[in-house]
This record gives structure tokens, C-alpha cells and sequence, in this order.
DNA sequence: CCAAGCTACGGCCATC
DNA sequence: GATGGCCGTAGCTTGG
């Protein structure tokens, strides 16, 4: 066993690694994107207006439950607030 | 003078003191503002619904600048990517 | 109560007109702390050693204790320097 | 290059379509990483203590030492107890 | 007890 | 090369 103070120590040791070895792939998707942007501004493109692309298309699945919501509560607002 | 290590002491204290304070009147503040939802949310208000509204006043003074933004963002998008 | 078109409205233009005003305050005092965490800065203090004196005086001392056993304890588990 | 409406949309798609694979990726890593820490947690880990762990396992071990000793200081000019 | 919104921190990029 | 601003991410607190 490797008990230190009534705590496990191989496994808290197990769970570290595997975080540590996840985290390390997440760093490299990281600089791989990076790496894009880079080569996407070498080409003349512009990577604030590509963020912003990325941005909207992240959100645009969101929108289309959230504009029955917003409908909904211009309603409510302008009437009363229970519906 | 109440210099620790080369630190003057009653500096540090002032500066965290003051910090210290501000975050009181703000606790305090963001303590007024869940009262406020609570006593409206007493009355048959939706709470949500209102923070909603709230998000929206907030966005709009943005948007002035952000639609010309977007609106110049999905011409370059759909074009060329430099302006 | 609830009526429609009518008083409703305007108590719920209370409510956010309130909530404007106070959110207001709350960002003007965020600012406020900014500011002096940038003054100590060009002072020469380190602002994220601060950030953490700040923390621990909000912690119960109990908790204080608590945490910094448990690291110790885990940091033997994982055989590392104990700082 | 630069062409009105033709190749260069194309490469902006191909640029676009790569980021949000990696994003994904990405995302789903963090996900894994989650996981991992909820698995911890359920076998009576301090999920708070093993973030500090890992960060510390993160900074160079000089870098650790000057922040420990920078804190020690500034409590000692505080005059709060040591820990 | 779970989910969501807000806040704060750290990393990245552009600028000087 | 360093600094400051900005963005995205992560943790905490609060409401449901």
C-alpha cells in the first residue's frame, strides 16, 4: 500500500496523471488552432472578423429555442408580467 | 516606520483596507439587487424574465457599433477577406 | 393587480429602473477596486500575492488550517517537496 | 488571389471547418478532464486541492518558492498570523 | 441537489 | 521586448 495519512496515494497519483496527460492534448489542440489562425493571416485573412465568424456560428443552435423565448417575453413585458 | 522586509506595512494595509471596504459596498449592493428580484418576484414578476430584459438594455448600446460591424463582418465573409 | 396594460407595467419599469441604477453602482465600485489594485502595482506590490491575502482574510481561519493540511497531505501522498 | 466572390471564400470555409474541429476536440477533452475530477470527488477527494496540486505541479519549482515567500512577507507586514 | 448567471483569473494578441 | 487590453475559460454563488 501507499496509505500516506489515510489517503491513497497511488490513486490521487492516478487521477493527477491522467488530468496532467489530458491537459497536455488540450494545449496542443490549443496551439494547433493557433497555428491556423497564423496561417490564415499570413494569407491576408482576418482573424478578429474569423473569431467573430466562429463566435456566431457557436451560438446561431442556441437562438433558435432562445427567439420563441424573447418573443414570448416582449409579450409579457408589455402586458403583464405573468403569461 | 512599520517597514517588514523591505515592505512598508501600513501602505500594504491601506491599500487591502480600502479593497476590503469597496468589496463590502459591493456585497452590499449585489445584496440589494437580490432584493429587489425577491420583492418583485413576490408580486408575480418573473425574475427570469426580467433578467432577460435587463441583458437586453445592456446589449443594445453595443449593437449600435456591433451592426455595422457584422453587417461589414458577412460582406468580407461571404467576398473577400480583406476589406 | 394585474391588470392588463395598465399599473403592471409600470411597477415592472420600477423594479429594472432600480436594478439599472444599483448595477450601475456595483460596476462603478468594481472599477473603483481596479484602480487601486493598479496604484499598488506602480508601487511595486504584487497584485496576485494581494489577491491571495485577500482571500484568506475572508476565509474562516478553521478553513485556513483545514486547506493547508490537506495540500500538505496530498503533497506526501504524491511525494512531493513540501514547500 | 483575392478574388471577388470565388477561391478565397472557399479558403476561409476550409480555415473555418478546421478550427471548429479542433474546438471540438478541444471541448471534448475538457469534458473527459471534468470527468475525471467528478470520479475524485465521489471517492472522497478535495477536488479544490487537487486544482492547487496540479498548478503547483505546473509552475517551475523556483517560481513557487518566491510566491510562498512574497505571501509569508506580506503577512508578517500585515502582522496576520503565519500559517 | 442541479443548473445557470456572474465574477474573476489567466493567456493571447496587438501595440509601442 | 515589455506592457496593456481583450477574450475565453473556470470557479463560485445564487436561484429553481
Amino acid at each position: 500500500m501507499t496509505e500516506v495519512g489515510g489517503i491513497a496515494g497511488d490513486v490521487l497519483r492516478s487521477y493527477i496523471d491522467r488530468i496532467e496527460r489530458l491537459e497536455e492534448e488540450k494545449a496542443g489542440i490549443a496551439a494547433n488552432i493557433r497555428e491556423i489562425f497564423a496561417e490564415a493571416k499570413g494569407n491576408g485573412f482576418d482573424t478578429k472578423v474569423m473569431r467573430q465568424i466562429l463566435k456566431i456560428r457557436k451560438m446561431e443552435p442556441h437562438d433558435v429555442a432562445e427567439q420563441d423565448e424573447l418573443l414570448e417575453l416582449y409579450k409579457r413585458a408589455l402586458g403583464m408580467p405573468l403569461g
